[in-house]
DNA sequence: GCGTTTCCTTGACAACCGTCAAGACTTTTC
DNA sequence: GAAAAGTCTTGACGGTTGTCAAGGAAACGC
């Protein structure tokens, strides 16, 4: 047993248990909603019993937020390739709309689940602290599409990043609630409508 | 009795209640979402009881659906005013913008009610019909806003109704979840954001 | 290898939910 | 005014929920 290994007993021990449960509730989470997930149900989507939840967290609202939370942290980082990567002002949009398209398909449960939670923060206050710390890390994400964009366009952008955030974030989703309700075509819209936005949020 | 009020016998005193009860059933609709209104706490907070609901509606979703019909139906023609008084496109604009405002703050409980039922639809699709039915006529409702906006300012609307609604349904989201978490000058930046916006709407 | 701590399961609890049947009250009909 | 139809209340049902205490199982320290 190396130094490395033996210094995870304490509590990494713990936080290792929260992440794994975690990750089996969201798969719950993702299919049910928030409303509809109980303790039970989530346990028996998972290698845990109902009981155990209370060992690690509080009650079933930390549970939750921590879940989201833990999904939404690695979220931030999904388009920071594409970021990296650019090279051109029109292959950053087109990678970024990708990215968005793929986004929608794969990880559909994830993306309503959040859209839930952030619904439910108007109704409990108990839940604002957090979505309103997610909501600004995706604010960040864009923005630092956005900005990458202008740069390689040699333009300045013409709004805030609040703004762009909120503009992208209604069209996607729409699109989601498209993509989930079978519309045919609305990937396809999605990457066109990024495709004709992306410019006019730089100054002419 | 006249014959206009003999004629409000036999099946339009149902649709009477079943309007009544759905007006009360909104209250707690809109203070407590979708999730946590239970039928005996909505009728505790109107004059009927609890199994009054089950008389007039089949079951709790109908209720719900109902009730969120009810409410749109009125609420698509918000506008209309709007867009009948306007002579110049600025003066649509700043109309457009000061009645977005308005109804944050007025009618902030029923349209967080909105979008909690729009987020359950992505889980439930018995909820998808009815909502996507709403969501087109708002659709529809912002359209005829932009559509006369081009006609005034004599340009062209640069992008589909679908579009126009997504973007401004995702500034209007975000001011109202700002606006529910007590963020300060959230309403003002909404007004500047909507001044900003329009004009890129149109074509050059 | 034993005692202690940590971890997890099981079962029970009180509360709440949607639904519905039984019956009382009201209104209409003849 | 009695009968019938419509309206609404009450109370109960089966089921589910979050929570937690009791205790077994496993890991750990010495």
């Amino acid at each position: 047993m190396t130094t490395a290994t033996a210094r995870r007993t304490p509590a990494d021990k713990h936080d290792e248990r929260r992440r794994a449960l975690a990750d089996s509730a969201l798969l719950t989470l993702g299919e049910l909603g928030y409303a509809r997930s109980s303790l039970r149900e989530i346990a028996n989507n998972s290698e845990f019993s109902h009981g155990v939840v209370h060992y690690y967290f509080q009650d079933k609202l930390e549970l939750i937020v921590y879940c989201v939370r833990q999904y939404k942290a690695t979220c931030v980082h999904r388009y920071d390739g594409v970021v990296a990567d650019a090279t051109t002002a029109d292959g950053l949009v087109a990678a970024f709309a990708d990215k968005l398209v793929e986004t929608v398909v794969d990880e559909a449960p994830m993306h309503r689940l959040w859209y839930d939670l952030r619904s439910q923060s108007m109704f409990e206050d108990s839940l604002r602290d957090a979505v309103l710390q997610i909501d600004q890390t995706l604010e960040d994400m864009i923005w630092r599409v956005v900005s990458t964009y202008a740069d390689l366009a040699g333009r300045p952008a013409a709004l805030t990043s609040r703004v762009a955030y909120g503009l992208l974030d209604g069209l996607f989703q729409q699109a989601l609630l498209g993509h989930l309700c079978g519309r045919e075509g609305v990937l396809d819209e999605l990457r066109a409508e990024v495709h004709d936005l992306m410019p006019v949020l730089l100054v002419p």
